[in-house]
RNA sequence: GCCGGGGUGACUGACCGGUUAAGUGCGCGGCUGCAGACCGCGAGAAUUGGGUUCGACUCCCAACCCCGGCCCCA
């Protein structure tokens, strides 16, 4: 299996460090506020990567930090009048839940900032021991100078990097040197005692420290999106293997593209962003998952109703297979039986195989995927198709769909209360009302009857023995015109 | 300025030095009373200029353009 890693800036065989367990960490959110889609591309990317390392046997442990201490949720939270504390809780809450709806639920670990403060503490001390940070007035710097690697993932050098730096705290040794514990005397902020006096972590360092923690100094694999190569990435690198000593912190570093609007980054400050919340108020989270693997992890992608729209469609196509695949195992003979398992079958298996072993093409797999929905498509027209292969082509879907964390099934068999029978009975009723329309080729009253129902969402589909119907979906984002920006 | 990622058909978006990507949309045909769904066929592509090559969307060089990072950010 090969994976791109930012660090070489190539592809690279992907070996765990112990045989079958993979470490993997992922920059989580500063839960200040709702989080939106362009976080919502990123945990859905690398949810589907621990599905698909999972899927290949081995045994991966994803691990999530909750940055709930940081000068955004001090400010916001004193704009509302509430604790910090507070607001943290109430947005990581929230936060959980978009994650659980969007089918993100692979992260075996959720580890907060402030359960954590023991290991920071702890390692900025072993910085300082070692010479690597120092303490001044206004808190305990990282001295870059003294680590020689710095710039090394984002392939700069110091000199480059020291430059247009925003109002250097005067204190500090270089204007590069970033913060690990801000010094904050303030009764009214959240603070810790440490042997620096009372203040809070800086940026960077509990990562690290998490970490550390459950990893210990060094693991598989650190994911975030680009945004966090420099200097956050950077920032940890520099902690871990200065306090370690021992190089590579990880074995392969991943980055996410960016979720667009028109070419720009979907980002709060510039306001141009739909929270994960709006957008399922309007769209499947299944359709948005599926928007979100047409394209490659490492690419742009940008976000328009229309494209999600695209994504919506073409999630039907696959279902809609489904369907027709479970209406043929209900029908009594009539197809060709044979015990052997369908070529067709084992070129799409091995071509969705390849492409996510491939730095994890989900694009190149969704196509393997689509070619496999058009050829049993053909072979179910033809009558050429095997029972035996339906039932698999139906369980390799599901397979598939597993990985993606996708529902291909086809949505026909939801729960069942008593309302929904009684509907589904009249529905069929109406049908039988038409099909003798149809006998009589009474076609004014019988396509009366289908426009009515389309209006009511229920499109009657005729086919040569009597009839069927879907529930039509909403479009994601119908009509409502929403307004990006 | 430095670093990184890009520029592919109407839209989205991959692979690969020579063979159809794929999806959506569109056109034609089939099936249909019609429609839908589905099937078949089809149109349509690679920012520009050089170079390497028998052959480049794919490699190299240059130019142009776009986006991102360098204070915070998935």
């Amino acid at each position: 299996m090969m994976i791109y890693s930012t660090m070489s800036g190539k592809k690279e065989p992907f070996q765990p460090m112990h045989k079958n367990r993979v470490n993997i960490f992922v920059c989580g959110p500063t839960v200040y506020d709702d989080s939106h889609i362009g976080h919502a591309r990123t945990y859905i990317a690398f949810d589907v990567i621990a599905r698909y390392l999972k899927h290949k046997g081995l045994s991966v442990f994803y691990l999530q930090n909750i940055t709930d201490v940081d000068d955004k949720i001090i400010q916001r939270a004193s704009e509302l009048g509430i604790e910090p504390a507070v607001l943290a809780r109430k947005f990581e809450r929230r936060y959980l839940e978009d994650m659980r709806t969007l089918g993100v639920t692979n992260v075996n670990l959720y580890a907060r900032a402030t359960e954590h403060i023991p290991e920071i503490i702890g390692q900025i001390e072993r910085l300082v021991d070692l010479g690597f940070a120092y303490e001044t007035e206004t808190g305990v710097y990282f001295d870059e100078s003294r680590f020689e690697d710095f710039g090394k993932l984002s392939h700069q050098t110091l000199e480059e990097m020291e430059r247009h730096r925003i109002d250097p705290d005067p204190t500090k040794r270089n204007s590069g040197d970033f913060s690990l514990w801000k010094k904050r005397e303030d009764g009214a902020e959240v603070t810790w005692d440490s042997p620096w006096g009372r203040g809070r972590p800086g940026w960077h360092i509990e990562d690290t420290a998490i970490t550390e923690t459950y990893f210990g100094p060094q693991y598989d694999i650190h994911g975030g999106a680009m945004d966090l190569i420099f200097p956050h990435h950077e920032a940890e690198i520099a902690q871990m293997e200065a306090t370690s000593g021992k190089k590579p912190l990880v074995r392969c570093w991943m980055h996410t593209g960016f979720l667009n609007v028109k070419g720009e980054k979907m980002s709060k400050s510039l306001g141009n962003f739909m929270t994960i919340r709006e957008m399922l108020e309007r769209c499947d989270a299944d359709a948005f998952r599926l928007f979100v693997l047409l394209a490659h992890y490492r690419s742009p992608i940008d976000f328009s109703e229309e494209v999600l729209e695209q994504s919506r469609k073409s999630l039907e196509r696959i279902r809609h297979l489904i369907r027709i695949i479970e209406e043929q195992l209900e029908m009594p003979g009539g197809i060709v039986e044979s015990e052997e398992v369908d070529p067709i079958l084992i070129k799409a298996k091995v071509g969705f195989l390849e492409a996510m072993d491939d730095d994890f093409n989900t694009p190149y797999a969704l196509s393997v995927i689509f070619d496999l929905v058009r050829d049993i498509n053909r072979r179910i027209n033809e009558k050429t198709v095997s029972k035996k292969a339906l039932k698999d082509t139906k369980q390799l879907l599901g397979e598939f769909g597993g990985i993606f964390g996708i529902s291909f099934s086809s949505g026909l068999e939801m729960s069942a209360g008593k309302e929904e029978d009684m509907t589904r009975d009249l529905i069929k009723l109406m049908i039988e009302i038409r099909q003798k329309l149809r006998e009589k080729k009474d076609w004014e009253l019988a396509d009366q009857i289908r426009n009515r129902m389309k209006e009511l969402n229920v499109v009657l589909e005729d086919a040569k023995e009597g009839g069927k119907y879907t529930l039509s979906e909403e479009d994601c984002l119908n009509r409502k015109a929403y307004n990006l920006r």
